[in-house]
DNA sequence: CAACAAACGGACCGGGCGGTCAACTTGCTA
DNA sequence: TAGCAAGTTGACCGCCCGGTCCGTTTGTTG
């Protein structure tokens, strides 16, 4: 355990700023955001966000962490609702609303991993099986889907609106209920195809 | 009217070689592989690219065209199908099929686009809303879905699968079927956003 | 308030990118 | 088959990126 004293007033401030700036320029141009126009957004030099981060990677990481973390607390709390059905669709909606897809991509993408990603990672998965498991049980989702099946729907209505320029900022909930009403039992038709692996 | 000559036996080989090779290079390293990896590929010289195509835009601009020229060409084959609910699927696997999401992204991001390509997209988008309204006329669409959500909906299946490394090629038809049976009338919740508009 | 470590900032570096160019090769044609 | 335009090539250019480094500033502490 590294026992890290605490952080000086003005660095203290100065992560978050930049923890903000990023997440703000991650939003709007991508994940190649370049390092120089988030350490400019912040308000601090370029040299700073190395001294708070290791890599750029590392600096996303960060975020990731921050918002899957935020959002298994969501998922957590949906686990004992009345309605598995329901708790299911906010879980999702929760998912949407912060752009997760961002998050998902890089959770993926990057090669090797921080144990903490990995947990974070893990425990998500475990969490979305759990939901899924449940709502299926109470007959609010067909039974041929799986946890691995909504882990990978979870980001597509984020995804679609991106292509839509100036879109409404919850747009995306137009395709979450067009998506969900594919997961209801009522009127499926027998999928072509096998679920990926749970990994 | 530029009338152009043929082209030399060669260079007409090499122009070919180049498509293909940029083809199979962006699908599997996205937009931003880099044009001197493409000239490899293609076994020719960097130097051979920009003689064929302006910019790496250009190069991409040339692809794009052709593939949605050609999805174009079996959209409108399948504009008098008999079973209308089934030709808007068939068009929509077609889409999947040929990891039509990239050329998606590119013509809508893409800021100023070539005339070609801005009238192939609008052919496109007519082609989908009328394989859309001759659906819902027929039943087997919701009543609430437009063209501008198939559209944006089209590229879905397939984007989801790039999250699973070492997808099975067609991973996508199991999530292509999830999201039509959301398009389909029977068990349709009510939708809680507008559509966007068709442009 | 003195003094020191912690934090900051921006010039700087190496590398990879899209794109250019001039010397060289090659397919066509008369 | 001779000659030339069309085509090819890879070294080269300028740019921007992630990341480093060290002289300077600043919060903290006794």
């Amino acid at each position: 355990m590294t026992s890290t004293r605490p952080l000086r007033a003005d660095a203290a401030r100065n992560r978050e700023l930049l923890l903000a700036a990023a997440a703000d320029e991650f939003a709007e141009r991508g994940l190649d955001a370049s390092v120089a126009d988030i350490a400019r957004r912040a308000g601090v030099g370029k040299g700073t966000v190395f001294r708070h981060f290791a890599s750029k990677d590392d600096l996303i990481a960060a975020i990731v962490l921050d918002r899957v973390d935020a959002l298994n607390t969501i998922g957590e709390r949906l686990l004992d609702a009345a309605d598995p059905g329901a708790a299911l669709l906010e879980f999702l909606a929760a998912a949407a609303h912060q752009r997760q897809q961002r998050d998902l991509s890089f959770l993926q993408e990057a090669g090797e991993l921080t144990a903490d990603v990995k947990s974070v990672r893990t425990r998500m998965f475990d969490i979305v099986h759990a939901l899924v498991d449940r709502a299926r049980e109470h007959g609010a989702v067909r039974t041929d889907v799986t946890g691995a099946d909504i882990v990978l729907l979870m980001c597509a209505p984020n995804y679609v609106t991106t292509y839509v320029p100036d879109a409404p900022p919850d747009l995306w909930r137009r395709y979450l209920a067009i998506i969900f009403d594919g997961l209801r039992p009522e009127g499926a038709h027998p999928l072509p195809h096998p679920p990926p692996p749970t990994r």
